[in-house]
Parts: C-alpha cells; structure tokens; sequence
DNA sequence: TTGGGGTTTCCTGGTT
DNA sequence: AAACCAGGAAACCCCA
C-alpha cells in the first residue's frame, strides 16, 4: 500500500473527530443573541484544547426515551438530518400521546432544514390535527431551544410575542387566543364569561414545562399553580373536572379588549 | 444579601 | 382504578 494511502487511512479518523469537535463547538457557540443580532456566529478564538477536548469520545447520540426534549432543543431543527427528523416523529407521539396512524411518515422522510421550511398548511396536510400540533411544537423549539431567527417577522408565532408571557395564566390566555396553534389542547366552553376547558391535561403541561424548561412538569402540578390563582382573582373556581374561568384580576382575555 | 412573588414539588385526603 | 381536585407546607428561582 502506498504510504501516502497508509497516512490517509491513519488521520482519517482524526479528521472525522476534528471535524465534529469543529461543529459542536460552532453549535455550542450559537446563542439567541448571535443570530437575533446577525452577527458572526463563532468565536473566533477557541484554543486547540477547547476544539479538541480530552480524550474521550463524546458523539452525539439520541436517546428519544431518556433525553427527552434535552435533545431536540440542544441541536437547532434546520441542522437535523432525516433520522433525526423520524425520531423526533416518534419521540412527540410518544411524549405528547399524539395518534401516530394520523401521520403520513412519507410526507416527513425530509431533512430538517426541509422540515423547518414546511407551512403550517402542509403540516396539516401530512399529518392532520397533529400535524397542527407538530408545527406548533417545533415552532417552539427553534423560538425556545438553541433556536436562532435571523428575522422575528419569520413565524406568526413571534409576530404575536406567542409564549413570550411570563406566568402561567398568561400562557394559558395565550394559548387560548390563538385556537389555530394550541393543537386543541385548551378550549373555550364560554367565551363571553371565560370560561376555557383544558382538553389535552398532560399536553399542556409537556408544552408549559418547555416553556419554562422543566421536563418534570406534570398537570398534577400545573394544576396546583392554577388553584394558587383562585386566592389572586386571576381565575374563579368552576366545579367541572378540567374547566376554569378567568376572574376579575385576569385581563387580555376578553374578545372586546385585546 | 435579602425579601417577596410566582411557581414547583410533595403530600394527604377527597371526588368523579 | 385512574384521573382529577383541594389546599397545606416547604423548597426553589428570579428579580428588584
């Protein structure tokens, strides 16, 4: 064998190592800031220790059962690749309960970059009602995980500071004003009084723990923090399994004053 | 550093 | 039996 071949052969895994610790390190580097502010996305500095690290072996690998949302909001969406993209298929279904026979798996055997520019019409399209709630979900990755616009204007979810608010009833209420994202998991029972019912318990308790970044959260406790509000005004007690109603200190829910 | 607001976590006991 | 409700207690986190 030709020397020249032998040194390929040799390096080649070097190579591959180097060019992953390269990535991890730009991925790693990437903050909201960086790209709200369209600015240069690495720092151009890092010290060979700090690209190549010790020893040890550190590939990403994915573990959709036990990371959770861990990975899926470590890695921006447009950077997924096509597997990537089924198991993040599989984990949602598994996470958020969502019927997995409603999905056409061959309208999503796409790369991320591919799925992130999907409408919100052709998520419907390929996978129905959750299909709805896909969009919504990774909608909020890429706001909330290492998520990086380089235009606010890009998402109906930004142009309405969507999920911006910073307690829960106001994520509720927030939730509830835009009935075409919630994915069906919280409805009006009286708009006029509101009075909401939360349809899909453990879904919006998943979706509000992403918000605060909380993958312990459960309705269970969710639920606590929203009895807390019955001392405060913002919600009235309604004696109906999952229904509330907004009280007279809650505001911005009434169709006549937003 | 501290204190308060707003949860989060855990709990017991009750209801649907 | 599972899911939900009620509310006390304490821990936690963030912010001013």
């Amino acid at each position: 064998m030709p020397v020249y071949l032998k040194i390929t052969l040799l390096i080649l895994p070097f190579h591959l190592q180097l060019m992953y610790r390269c990535l991890k390190v730009m991925l790693d580097s990437v903050t909201p800031s960086t790209f709200l502010s369209n600015t240069m996305v690495c720092d151009p500095l890092m010290s060979w220790t700090e690209i190549f690290g010790t020893t040890e072996d550190d590939y990403p690998t994915c573990d959709h059962q036990t990371d959770s949302d861990s990975f899926w909001t470590s890695i921006h969406p447009e950077h997924w690749s096509k597997h990537n993209v089924c198991e993040w298929l599989q984990f949602c279904c598994d996470q958020y309960k969502l019927d997995a026979n409603c999905i056409s798996f061959s309208h999503f055997n796409i790369s991320g970059l591919q799925l992130c520019n999907m409408t919100q019409e052709e998520f419907l399209d390929a996978a129905g009602i959750c299909g709805e709630y896909l969009y919504f979900i990774l909608q909020n990755i890429r706001m909330h995980g290492t998520s990086f616009f380089t235009d606010l204007e890009e998402t109906k979810l930004s142009n309405k500071d969507y999920l911006q608010s910073s307690h829960l009833w106001e994520f509720v209420r927030d939730l509830l004003l835009s009935p075409e994202e919630n994915g069906g998991i919280l409805e009006w029972e009286d708009r006029g009084q509101g009075i909401f019912r939360v349809v899909k318990s453990e879904a919006l308790a998943k979706m509000w723990g992403q918000r605060k970044k909380n993958d312990r959260m459960t309705y269970e406790k969710l639920s606590r923090a929203l009895r807390y509000y019955y001392k405060t005004g913002i919600l009235e007690r309604v004696d109906r399994r999952l229904v509330y109603k907004f009280g007279k200190n809650a505001h911005g829910w009434q169709e006549n004053k937003i």
